[in-house]
DNA sequence: GAATCTATCATTAGTAG
DNA sequence: CCTACTAATGATAGATT
């Protein structure tokens, strides 16, 4: 038989809606991926079929995207509460989670398609910062370990020795 | 121009990524529906833009879903805690603020005394591609900047005229 | 159930408005 | 940010194994 195109109803036969369900499934997940993948995006992905099956998919960490999807509720939706956090300390702790995880997205250069020129420069800045102190704190270590070296060299060989000249 | 196939990865044009975006999105949250119809599966789908929007759906509460979905890695992963219900989620949100702390400030060079050569020189290399991710997206956006001027001038201003020319 | 096939339908890249 | 267009790619219904 040729195919037909089919309505958007639950599906009667049993057989066919599991067949469509395995077939579908594959074909959103996929979907899901490459969305994820081409356009950079954080996408969470929950599905449970009729017979309580668990599938699921995450482009990054699960309760990381379902803490950043309450957070957003709560900030959007005046007042109301975050979906499955009782109690306000826990709000405020998962809050702080991911404004630090959004910090550090953004220091890392992720998730900076959304701010302006300004904040951009003040970021520039911030890793500049942190890299002028990285390196002056390896340099820092490289020439401990060289002094290190050198004492130890010049306390097992003669003084003369001139192939350690260079370190004195 | 006809159609080319593309291959997954992240898009460079930044406007390019925004318009295959907002398509595929749609697209996905189509099918999303369509198999929960069909199938009569139930389905959560969260989706976050590299600029941070939330997009989500859900066939029927979210809530309900998140924490079957929280109940099926409980059972199945051996003990681990369900992620955001009361009790013990407390103490495993406020250890990851403090991981998280940690990891911030020594990504911004603070801190770093105590750390070995060997990831010294991962900081550097992370925060190395920090620093260009910044500069590609600060360039990015004046060059957005640019084009948007140079189309408002050419549609505004005859072409001839000479002060924009280095526009064009 | 899963894999394969193929005619058909559905989505979308590239572009313009 | 949409909407629309079109040619091409991609997904899948229905059947078979």
């Amino acid at each position: 038989m040729v195919r037909q195109k089919i309505e958007i109803k639950k599906i009667d036969n049993l057989t066919a809606r599991q067949v469509t369900f395995s077939k579908r499934r594959k074909g959103l997940f996929k979907k899901a991926k490459e969305l994820s993948t081409l356009c950079d995006a954080e996408i969470a992905l929950i599905v449970f079929s009729a017979t309580s099956k668990l599938f699921d998919y995450s482009s990054s960490s699960m309760i990381h995207l379902i803490q950043r999807h309450d957070y957003h509720r709560e900030k959007s939706k005046l007042g109301l509460q975050p979906l499955h956090i009782q109690g306000n300390s826990h709000s405020l702790l998962s809050k702080q989670l991911v404004d630090l995880t959004i910090e550090l997205k953004q220091i890392k250069g992720e998730d900076i398609q959304g701010l302006g020129m300004d904040n951009l420069m003040k970021l520039e800045k911030l890793v500049d910062g942190a890299i002028s102190r990285i390196r002056k704190t390896k340099n820092e270590k490289l020439e401990d370990e060289m002094r290190k070296l050198k004492r130890r060299a010049s306390a097992s060989i003669p003084r003369s020795s001139p192939w350690l000249s260079y370190l004195q």
